[in-house]
DNA sequence: TTGAAAGCGCTAACAA
DNA sequence: TTGTTAGCGCTTTCAA
């Protein structure tokens, strides 16, 4: 039995109860909980059983204070907007570290980092190898100096998504320009004569990859890039609708846009629909993310998909093997595929 | 100057530290930190100037070794659908949950309940008082017996959302049937007469008591209940298509929908465009949680706000309340009010 | 009001 | 292979 205390708590049982029960001494029984190869069978079962019986679970503040490692990982997302939890890719990515932490035994601290308020005294003063092993980054801004400041901490990082201009940051992505240039390839193998594009924020580094990608399939088949096609919009379904607008004015001879979002993607497809314009008809519409609105929008969307669950599993076993092999090893970068998804847009 | 050691890892100062350079033993930097009413004021300035002096943050693992409270709070979310995160919802719920943890200098502990897998063998083995102080419920299924058995580990809990049937739960919902019941009186007062609604599964109490609210709308004014006029969709777009259509060949007199969910009344706009009929000329449509989609669709959806990130905070507050007054207390709820927001579809 | 000291539960170094 | 022991950094009696 376990015993418990005044107030009623349980009194979880210690290490040296299991040892006693065991039979063993105490570095002994620690020996089997840690897995240390040096104990023998016997042993090994005794203590074993003791655990079972007893119900042991290590104290994780005891067992921190003594290896001055924590077990926790941070996930750190910097100014939730509204955007970012909506995104299905949160959900996806978030899903696939909880996956991987939980694998591991490993817990995960949520950390919000809001506007300018907290940025300004010590800016999560939390994040710290005292508290958190490493830490998982989501959707940083450009020209943040976060990141830097947590390594000078002495913490171990991981990107998601590649951050611009920091070698020495470990990143994983998705193929953005690869994805867009599969898009627009795709459009012009229909036969597709005059592709536009509705581009994402380019202060944003999948913006900018995705307008990439639609450079070079242009490239690639030997069609000029032309200012006049490409519109930009700031990832919502608004902005998308004005975008399209904005690009029938400028040239309405287009009959293919590539739109560097699903929501964007939506917002173009009404716009075309006021305008009279039939999809794919008059113009083939091909979107970015595989959101559950693209399956389901009028016509279906054809679009993107990118792997986020996989991403997400990707960061956390990068970061857990970064930490495993002690910290100073090279950056690392993983760069994951995406697929086309045809429906009914193109 | 903190020093660092052989790994190049900062070593961080210790009370003993700080008490040293303060001249006073580690007891009273103890109590300096920790608010204790019984220091002098001068001894409190010296221990307060090293602690800003060394940049001393309390080792959290020798606290919690002693204290035996850990500071964590567990964010836990059964099953993350797609839907789940998805949702705005969930968003502004978690920023808020966040917001109050910041001020309180608590930690988040992030942890997602998969399927049966999981559940299998021992549910989530870390949620227990010797790894976080207590537990927030978002999105439980019903019949799970998750809050349970966390509350036989002596755990305290708060749920996000009134947990059926469970007179012990303490919990924070906003109010879905005045919600509902003011969007039905909204369609009322404009005159229409033949309101139907789009319900939202039966399975889950919001979907349940918006139902609820959309049947004392009509009682309030003498209509009777019409089971033709009510229609059950997923709490997708697609859901909601579907039950619009089926709505119209039941009843194609209808004039207007409350819709439990905004998705769903996205997909019911749709329906009701394919249809040949005008919104809100030929029928009014209302939805529920003014997600960002309804400020932007065709024609702009009037829906129900809840006050999202409100309903986090109030959570997080009312757990950290429980665990200040020592735990065993009466179960509370509290019940957040909700807003129409009129726009052109009604 | 303050200092000294015990001890929270564990790991790891050292002996045996 | 095993037991013993010294702390990890902190809070909290107990005396003074």
């Amino acid at each position: 039995m376990t015993g418990s205390r005044a107030d009623g708590t349980p009194q979880r049982p210690t290490l040296e109860q299991v040892a006693a029960l065991a039979g063993v001494g105490r570095g002994t029984a620690s020996r089997v909980i840690n897995g240390s190869p040096s104990v023998s069978p016997q042993t090994r079962d005794a203590v074993m059983k003791a655990v079972a019986e007893l119900g042991y679970v290590p104290n994780q503040a005891a067992r921190s204070l003594v290896t001055r490692r924590t077990g926790a990982i941070a996930l750190v997302i910097s100014e939730p907007e509204e955007r970012l939890f909506s995104e299905p890719f949160f959900a996806g990515v978030v899903r696939g570290i909880s996956k991987v932490m939980d694998e591991h035994d490993r817990q995960l601290v949520l950390v919000l980092v809001h506007g300018a308020a907290e940025r300004a005294d010590e800016p999560a003063a939390y994040l710290s190898p005292q508290h958190v092993d490493g830490a998982l980054l989501l959707s940083q801004h450009e020209g943040d100096d976060l990141p830097q400041r947590l390594r000078d901490r002495g913490l171990t990082l991981v990107h998601g998504g590649r951050p611009p201009g920091d070698e020495e940051a470990s990143w994983v992505d998705v193929d953005n320009v690869g994805g867009a240039r599969g898009a627009v390839a795709h459009l012009l193998e229909r036969g597709r004569t005059t592709v536009a594009t509705i581009a994402g924020p380019p202060d944003m580094q999948a913006g900018r990859d995705r307008l990439q990608g639609y450079r070079e399939a242009l490239g690639a088949v030997g069609m000029p890039f032309n200012p006049d096609l490409v519109s930009v919009g700031d990832f919502t379904e608004l902005g998308g609708w004005r975008a399209m607008q904005s690009l029938l004015e400028q040239r309405d001879d287009l009959d293919a846009v590539f739109v560097a979002s699903d929501p964007m993607a939506l917002g173009a497809l009404r716009a075309l629909r006021e305008s009279g314009r039939t999809v794919p008809g008059d113009v083939a519409v091909v979107g970015f993310d595989d959101s559950p609105m693209a399956a389901v929008s009028d016509p279906p969307l054809t679009t993107v998909n990118q792997p986020v669950e996989r991403l997400g599993r990707e960061m956390a076993e990068m970061l857990l093997g970064s930490l495993a092999e002690g910290g100073a090893t090279e950056p690392r970068s993983v760069v994951l595929p995406t697929s086309l998804v045809l429906r009914g847009s193109s």
